[in-house]
DNA sequence: GCATGTACTATCATGGATGATACTGTGACG
DNA sequence: CGTCACAGTATCATCCATGATAGTACATGC
């Protein structure tokens, strides 16, 4: 029928299928982005703090997925020449306008928690 | 040190960090969950109609979705015992009070589309 | 009788994301 | 002098999620 592009990986890189929620999973999609992102919500954490708030993660992970959301803009990374290293990370302004978002989120699984325990 | 639990995978199996956040990934995490769960917002669907709607996924993603999300009571799959098959996918109840989520989501990824097609 | 549509399932293959562990350089502390 | 904390990197191993493809049963249409 259609011999140019036909496979589904290729269809997927291509375009998206425009639907918004794709946008925002692509950005905080990441399994630990989001509890990284909830931490920051209550304020600048330096690295260390952030991994023993997330003690299943690895560094390594933890180290990726702040990379990640520099790049997407949502974080900002300070770094304090000092030594010892500081290193601290915020959210910007576009990072804080997740609020609603992950609040949502809190809130649906606070009720399914609840509906568990219930059950 | 301590020969107990200390692999990092281990505490991820065992508990959960108590965000509600997590809980909330845990059930609409998945690639393609948010996409179909936005879909069947808008009323019931079938099978085919939903693959027809995400052309990026295969239909053995979609059934493996599908299924999880039936499994954890967010949408019902409806049998019709005719032949043709046919199958209808609906939310449930619990998966309507998802809508907040979804839309919050949906409108963050609308603004981050705006910015970007701004920049 | 062959193709088509429906709603899947089975099987195989792959690869990209993740885990575990060890290592870096510097200063402070004991 | 040894060791710790900080903020990561580097390397290797692995494994789980996903992709591609083909097949199932039945009925209808041509």
């Amino acid at each position: 029928m259609d011999d140019t592009v036909t496979t589904r990986r290729d269809r997927r890189k291509a375009g998206r299928t425009g639907c918004a929620v794709e946008a925002t999973l692509s950005v905080i999609g990441g399994v630990w982005k989001p509890v990284l992102l909830f931490h920051l919500l209550e304020g600048k954490l330096r690295f260390n703090a952030l991994c023993r708030l997330t003690p299943s993660a690895t560094p390594r992970m933890i180290t990726l997925q702040l990379r990640e959301l520099e790049a997407d803009g949502i974080i900002n990374r300070i770094v304090y020449p000092e030594v010892p290293p500081k290193v601290e990370y915020e959210l910007t302004e576009l990072g804080r306008s997740l609020a609603p978002v992950l609040l949502s989120m809190r809130d649906w699984g606070q009720r399914l928690q609840m509906l568990e325990s219930a059950a």
